[in-house]
DNA sequence: TTGTAGGCGTTATCAG
DNA sequence: CTGATAACGCCTACAA
């Protein structure tokens, strides 16, 4: 009777079933190669011990683990939750196995979890964004672990990437509600600092508006966390000036919602007395009243050409090729035209 | 010169400072049992090499990793975000690192996971609810991993737990609306399935009915996923029977929020026309217009005390003590007296 | 305070 | 088709 006072080994496996090591490992990993009768009376041990093959002695032995780490800034809003459910679905079909952690918008903690993942064993990464550290990048360089960029496309940035151009996207909103006559723009944006994604949502506006004939220094510009509570805030802020925008344009769909609280709570109307945009087109853009008008962003795609890239890049020890998604604008009850 | 072409490792560390393994290891693991000297010098080249510990090997050497994980539900939704979040802060205050994976309600994925984080060295588990197949309770005891169970409180299961009593809850707040003079009620329910969760709220608002003389068969329930969509689908079944409710109880904030949409959809006014209720009360509850009726469940409270407990567990070896958190009504405007 | 050496559980190479 | 056996990278008695 083997030792109940510890989790069966490969050794207990192989003693019981009267094999060596070797052919058990076999019949885990290469089936084919082991005759039928060994193989069966193999796999009633493995069962009956209750055998799992550590992963750790795995790892050593294989340099493998089929396991992607995707570390992202928040799990508290739903801004991530659909892509990086795509991402996980189209993983597991592949047979590799997702972990995710989340480093709350801190560049010291993120780095901390990607070399977690990294030592744990990660086969490639996913992140958010472009703007780290490029010594991070140097590091990942150096453990050959690939890594992929979602969520912002950038062709000159060091990593490949499967994502949008914030930028451009932005600009387009904006001109859409500029078109529409808004003059007096406002934004509420999510903290730029470490945040490619916010950054060059507010450089779109800014693009817009100097296109426009608009001086981008009257933007006024507030930079707040994502979050309800905080788009409320800065919403009241925003209409506490001497000249009031038209529009308060937002970094992402939480904040807006946010602000359309906010207005409420002023007894302000939207659309009537001032607009609101989002970002993201998350199912919270739809639920809130007014419904927002928002840039959609294609989250389930992005997910799943993040997962088939990062695993081509792993497989075929390849560069990853970079792939830049189409967003279009949606255009719902939260902004009229002035 | 190191070979550049793969990870260093404690050897190359050793090499590089004129020391041995041993003493690498101390400066990483225990710093005060090396002379201040040699410490500087390994340190330095440690950050020279850019060194990392690998983790597997760790591992098999110490059998501890100081890693939890959890295997929630969904991420897609924000049931579990907030409370997650605040495990996960709690226990990076104490050292440890989360992992997280999600089984999309899904018990076969949930046990592939559970092994898998198991087979990963986690020094412990955190899962949702109780409803599971209980050889997996016999596995995780021979592998003598810890195991806390959040969102569900219930004294007799297998593991303890930090949650709430879903049963009594959502029969405190059926009574609530009962005694509002409600008596034709509607349930929009999660798919109670391996899920106790919506099982026992079920289960909560028939005795709130049989407490308070209506035939719990009376009650018009459906059950499906948890999903805004879903929600607004469900309601609009509901309110296709011959006799609608004056009331639809929803599984939680999710669906009362697809309820609230559907009624908009359908030109009923809430709460004039029907009046609806959620439970969790995570932010959605107060975005929806009109805010919801809900249960408000202490997840951030939930969250720290898993961490506090699962750690308590895991370092001093013990049982976990169970906790049953407090739940309560919140009263907004998605329902009104009949 | 520091070094030596055995062992952790697999996989993979090389013989039989 | 199967069996020895050498890694894999680190920790930790035990010695010095």
């Amino acid at each position: 009777m083997p030792d109940s006072s510890t989790a069966p080994t490969i050794d207990d496996v192989a003693r019981e079933a009267r094999v060596s090591t070797a052919t058990v490992s076999r019949v885990i990993n290469d089936p084919d190669m082991v005759s039928a009768k060994t193989r069966e009376r193999v796999q009633a041990v493995i069962e009956a011990l209750g055998y799992t093959p550590n992963f750790a002695a795995r790892f050593m032995a294989a340099k493998r683990t089929f396991t992607i780490g995707a570390i992202i800034p928040t799990m508290e809003n739903a801004i991530f939750a659909r892509g990086l459910q795509a991402f996980q679905e189209a993983l597991h079909e592949r047979g590799y196995t997702l972990l995710v952690s989340s480093s709350a918008y801190k560049a010291k903690v993120e780095e901390e979890q990607i070399r977690n993942l990294v030592a744990r064993g990660a086969d490639g990464l996913l992140l958010i964004g472009h703007d780290r550290d490029p010594a991070i990048y140097d590091y990942l360089d150096r453990q050959r672990v690939p890594v992929l960029v979602a969520w912002s496309y950038d062709e000159t940035a060091r990593a490949p990437c499967i994502g949008f151009d914030n930028r451009a996207a932005m600009r387009a909103l904006t001109e859409s509600v500029v078109d529409m006559g808004h003059r007096r723009l406002a934004m509420i944006s999510g903290v730029s600092e470490q945040n490619d994604r916010a950054r060059l949502r507010i450089a779109g506006v800014r693009d817009a508006m100097i296109a426009h004939g608009l001086d981008p220094a009257s933007l006024d510009l507030i930079e707040v966390p994502y979050s309800i509570a905080d788009g409320q805030a800065a919403f009241a802020q925003v209409m506490n000036r001497d000249t009031k925008p038209s529009i308060v344009l937002c970094g992402n769909d939480v904040l807006a919602a946010g602000a359309i609280s906010g207005a409420e709570q002023l007894g302000l109307k939207v659309p009537d007395d001032v607009s609101v945009t989002g970002f993201d087109d998350i199912e919270l853009a739809h639920v809130v009243r007014p419904p927002l008008t928002t840039m959609h962003v294609p989250h389930r795609a992005m997910g799943q050409m993040a997962a088939e890239e990062l695993v081509g890049m792993i497989e075929e020890k390849r560069k990853g090729v970079s792939q830049n998604l189409k967003t279009s604008i949606v255009q719902r009850a939260s902004v009229r035209a002035v």
